[in-house]
DNA sequence: GTTTTTGCAAACCATTTGCAGGGTC
DNA sequence: GACCCTGCAAATGGTTTGCAAAAAC
């Protein structure tokens, strides 16, 4: 663990949604020991292998990354204000389940995503 | 519809699996009458937008395409071979419900994609 | 003290854009 | 005949790599 890894795990941290490398880079650029663009893709790759952080693919075509805890895979994301949160696998292993018996696969690996608008930010109701 | 686009519609329809771009490119490149690196992309955000194709994001981080038909919105990909099968909707709307209902967003787009070993590259069985 | 990590910047890959000519309708 | 599409190549954007110095163990 070194101080750029650090710094760089609190500046995820504090993200409430979904961040892009991009927007990490800056805010590395800013930080008070300015970390560099590389160390910022080298660390997400780190912590992306150790579970820690989770890359999705926005509707956009986006790259963009989430703090997550290891274990959890999926996550909805709302296009709005960004933030995520994490859904946990429920009703899908069935459907995985029933994919595998239907097509015959083993399937070995699934990616879940889901977009919309959370509590905050749906539309409110008419009362 | 132009020659370039038939063309490039007939690259597409002849692959069994997923493709990426770069290939596509590639193939385009070799045939007969060459297709522009730029109308292989141009053409492939054509096709997506009709859903005639998806754009996929593979374990690995590469993006690939799938030629699909429109309305179908997952597949079933083949790690080893590249093979892709379409799947239905099947209990996924089931979660997708309950994920909203748990986590109060309003769900409006979902991605749903699975990877792993099609039949005929499943370990065969001890028979 | 050695090994791994960092940092900067250029390399690198994939993708997009601009402008002029050809094809389609 | 008009308009959209095409094609080439350079621009662009995002990400990775190389090498020397610093930090960690």
């Amino acid at each position: 663990m070194t101080e750029p890894r650090r710094a760089l795990a609190a500046l995820i941290a504090k993200q409430d949604g979904h961040f892009t490398a991009a927007e990490l880079v800056t805010a590395a650029q800013a930080a008070r020991p300015a970390v560099g663009r590389a160390t910022v893709f080298r660390t997400l790759d780190l912590l992306e292998g150790i579970g820690a952080v989770e890359r999705l693919d926005l509707p956009s075509g986006e790259h963009a990354y989430v703090g997550c805890e290891p274990a959890h895979h999926h996550h909805v994301v709302c296009s709005n204000c960004g933030r995520t949160d994490e859904i946990d696998d429920a009703g899908l292993r069935a459907v995985v389940a029933d994919v595998a018996e239907r097509t015959g696969y083993r399937v070995d690996e699934h990616r879940l995503e889901l977009f919309g608008l959370c509590p905050a930010c749906r539309p409110t109701g008419p009362g």
